[in-house]
DNA sequence: GAAATAAATGCAACTTAAGTGCAAACTTAT
DNA sequence: ATAAGTTTGCACTTAAGTTGCATTTATTTC
């Protein structure tokens, strides 16, 4: 049994011959891809198996969905340990204007923000837009 | 002419009818709403109508558009004053998961987020998601 | 004020992304 | 080998956003 197998079988994911190269796929990227990127990246294949193949490693833990303010989903890999049983720390994610790209910023991680009182946080999203460093050329 | 016409013409939105109903209706509700939102609230008058109404107002800078990860656009009206040519400070945005409201946080600023070389930086979006005053009871 | 011009409105149609139902194919357990 | 459960593919549906175009309404020019 090969490592990509291994890592699917850790996430509770049955290693079919689509999610293998789906998992492949988003390996070989380090940006975030939308359904349609998935979609063309493949010959075969049909859209509704591959959505549902993202969900499945959505749910499992193993992909994150993205919205960065495009109106499209966008999913990464989360590169938690699954031994960890938390969700991956909130980072905060780039939208880059020029390329349309959008990139997990794994390392940093959203301020602390105080909100009035009775506000209870749960979950948050922060995107920033912008120039990104290969189309800034700096 | 009436305070709202005049706002209106403060920026430079012509007041028709339309304009006027949907310009006191945001002003009566102090969270972000939604095209269907809208429709919702007059008898009259159609869905094309009122998007192209919104999208002018936030074209002129009356309103901004809101991306709470609902998958559905809101809008709310801006605060600031038409004087200082300014877009509106960025602020952050609450979305009740609870009662699936949204606010316009005014007075909370987003932090400044120092980005990797070669990032630049043009616009954000912070989203809390979570549970609010009114439905946290507290 | 009437004619010409420009802007706003209403209706129908289109686009795109997301999501569901169901039967066929495939896998795993008995 | 059979039965049960899971995954896949195709057809179809929904919802939001958006555009084209003709009609109506407002503004400008004469
Ligand atoms: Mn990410
Ligand atoms: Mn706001
Ligand atoms: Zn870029
Ligand atoms: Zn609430």
């Amino acid at each position: 049994m090969g490592e990509i197998e291994s890592v699917l079988e850790k996430y509770q994911i049955r290693p079919t011959a689509i999610r293998l190269l789906m998992y492949k796929f988003l390996r070989e990227r380090n940006i975030a891809v939308t359904l349609n990127d998935i979609e063309s990246g493949f010959e075969k294949s049909d859209r509704t198996t591959l959505y549902r193949t993202i969900k499945t490693f959505e749910k499992k833990g193993l992909v994150h969905q993205i919205d960065d303010g495009t109106g499209v989903a966008k999913y990464a890999l989360d590169e938690k340990q699954v031994e960890d049983g938390l969700p991956q720390d909130l980072h905060l994610h780039f939208h880059c204007e020029s390329c349309n790209e959008t990139v997990c910023l794994t390392d940093h991680k959203i301020p602390h923000i105080s909100l009035p009182q009775g506000y209870i946080s749960r979950d948050m999203n922060l995107v920033i837009k912008g120039v990104c460093d290969k189309c800034s050329g700096k």
